[in-house]
DNA sequence: CCGGATCCTATCGGATACTG
DNA sequence: CAGTATCCGATAGGATCCGG
């Protein structure tokens, strides 16, 4: 499974590196997609599926996913007024990596800890 | 090829993911990863391979790297004292999530665009 | 409930100069 | 060659308060 590095990297493959890392990185982006696909799916529920997040990142966070089309938004005109995120299809092509991420990260403990 | 998300991640996985997240993010440090992989194994050759790092940012880099146990630095003393980078057999199983972010990035570059 | 607006701080990272 | 040291601007992200 732990497949070997690239060992012949272009430069647009360094590109796109980059590209991926820009759109995942940050504190707060992963956690917002892992918790959308758990079935929260309302603000507040997201929020509270996170820790320690503040409304403040958690709003500026899903503007650029949405803006990533990795989110999409909904507005139901109940009233009070639903909002409804969620994850499109495009996200899930995501999975191999975040999968990919817990692995590693579980690993890494063990690592370090050393 | 796109497998799903995972639909219910832990709070232990969220920790996990943020962790490696944490050890690969910032500007270079997979670019410093695949320079080294590439073949380029002492600071010049790095730097030169990775456009406009400068030797502040690549010397930090390494540093991390190392003490993440990615990298390995070894010291041959002759004079000049030559020193050589290389990437561990641990870093390799950065494999599959370095090539997945290729592939991704690429498929990005066609979505966003529309 | 769903955020926006402000303010503030810490860290990230660039530019440049210098050293063994 | 292989870095260190300093200075500095930009950005990320936290705290808090406010409004529809």
């Amino acid at each position: 499974m732990p497949r070997t590095l690239p060992k012949h990297a272009t430069a647009e493959d360094m590109k796109y590196v980059q590209d991926t890392l820009y759109v995942i990185s940050g504190k707060w982006k992963m956690l917002i997609i892992l918790a959308i696909c758990a079935g929260n799916n309302r603000f507040k529920d997201i929020q509270r599926a996170i820790p320690r997040i503040t409304t403040r990142m958690l709003s500026k966070e899903l503007k650029e996913l949405e803006q990533n089309k990795l989110v999409t938004r909904r507005v139901y005109d109940e009233s009070p007024v639903l909002i409804e995120y969620s994850t499109t299809a495009y996200c899930k092509s995501f999975g191999a990596i975040i999968h990919e991420m817990i692995r590693w990260g579980k690993e890494h403990r063990k690592i370090v800890k050393k």
